[in-house]
DNA sequence: CCGTTTTCCTGAACACGTTCAAAAAAGTTC
DNA sequence: GAACTTTTTTGAACGTGTTCAGGAAAACGG
């Protein structure tokens, strides 16, 4: 019962193929000339359907990007799991979950910016607060989640609870970052990840002090109301 | 020679009347209807123009947008300066520049949301990055340099020369949850202020303390590295 | 003043995303 | 397999942002 889905529900196999070839042109012709390039007649052109069959089965253009959401994060989810049972500390392993975020997007850095660009409305279904994208985003933070869970260092219970959504927001942070960077191979992306990871693993530590404890409270109950948006 | 202005430069008086006859226009109708709700032809129309004459001042819709940035500042700013007189602490210049900022743009809070679509999209011209928007930009962090310029409190200089742009980008940050904020005469935007100053206010003296010094200059040398991309 | 150049302005045209009535095909029921 | 319903598919149409060749008006130079 996957909820997340905007699209049609198909009622028949022949529907379902369909479906899944619509959405493979696209993701080819993304890929190969970005967002605005490549245009809904192209797409039912190359995958030999009319135009408003496209239409039957995406609500949108934008429709189609979510469908993108899904694919890039489960085929991140497929090349991080492993990295997560290997590492332990939560420094190695956030090292390991960002750089294969990366590396998965890379292909499709092209279009990622209209990714941002229609993410950032409030009016559109496919911003990472919108209802519609719940369930995507909720599986994005249920891995943070599990990051987090059995790591070994002491972390008071209070910054725990709120860490995987804070990393989360942490790791759009960077995608924007990448989306922005145009640096040979992404090298200032892999760097301000190896830095802000390094970063972070100290403050961290520091907010885990327990000198710090009102601060922390504070910044928390902060976190907490701002996480209420949805 | 204002080199920020993307659109058309008059060379008469007449170009100059109905460029600005379409601006208004368009400025009416935005707030009015939104973005989406607001084509071209109907700003032609209210400004008794031709559509492609309304194309020949403003490159593109987007172009509009622009020129809103531009206009809003303006407004800011005059209302904001005195009260950056008036006060001389950090906490409560921030909290008159925030509260303001919010008041000026809360006519056009329905259509901000496009600003901010079209703002994140790194191929725009519009996002805060980009070179063609850099002078908006300054002028905006340049009103952070002046309201913490002359402030009393003690901060180490290091952090000085950066926090103009770190409060730029909270700023950011701030009219971002604004944009998202449905609630009554945007209480929620106005509390997060007022919290998030307080907490800021704590963080800054925070890192100010000698004992911070190394996980300070981590940070800011990281921010320093940052700021490259645009 | 007249000729020329620059600026302002027009309306038709294009490609695009999207909608929709209705045809075709597939599935269902008896 | 016939009548009916549901699903899939089509192609024409609409309104949009944007472009462009060229006309109208103003500024300029003699």
């Amino acid at each position: 019962m996957n909820s997340a889905e905007k699209t049609k529900s198909t009622k028949t196999v022949k529907g379902e193929q369909t479906k899944a070839l619509i959405l493979n042109s696209a993701l080819g012709l993304l890929r190969e000339h970005g967002y605005e390039q490549t245009t809904m007649r192209a797409i039912a052109k190359k995958a030999d359907v009319s135009l408003g069959n496209a239409y039957h089965y995406f609500g949108s253009k934008e429709h189609l990007i979510q469908a993108f959401y899904h694919r890039t994060h489960e085929e991140h989810l497929v090349a991080v799991l492993p990295a997560l049972r290997k590492e332990t500390s939560l420094k190695a392993r956030l090292l390991a979950l960002l750089r294969l975020k990366i590396s998965t997007l890379e292909p499709y850095h092209e279009f990622a910016g209209v990714l941002f660009k229609t993410a950032a409305d409030p009016h559109s279904p496919l911003n990472p607060f919108a209802d519609d994208s719940a369930p995507t985003r909720h599986d994005s933070i249920k891995l943070f989640e599990e990051l987090v869970a059995d790591t070994k260092a002491r972390i008071p219970s209070d910054l725990r609870a709120e860490l995987p959504y804070l990393l989360w927001l942490y790791h759009m942070g960077i995608i924007l970052f990448w989306i922005h960077d145009s640096s040979p191979k992404r090298a200032r992306t892999y760097r301000l990840i190896d830095q802000t990871v390094d970063l972070l693993d100290k403050l961290i530590s520091l907010a885990s002090n327990p000198l710090m404890r009102p601060v922390r409270k504070r910044a928390l109950k902060l976190v907490a109301e701002l996480r209420e948006l949805g």
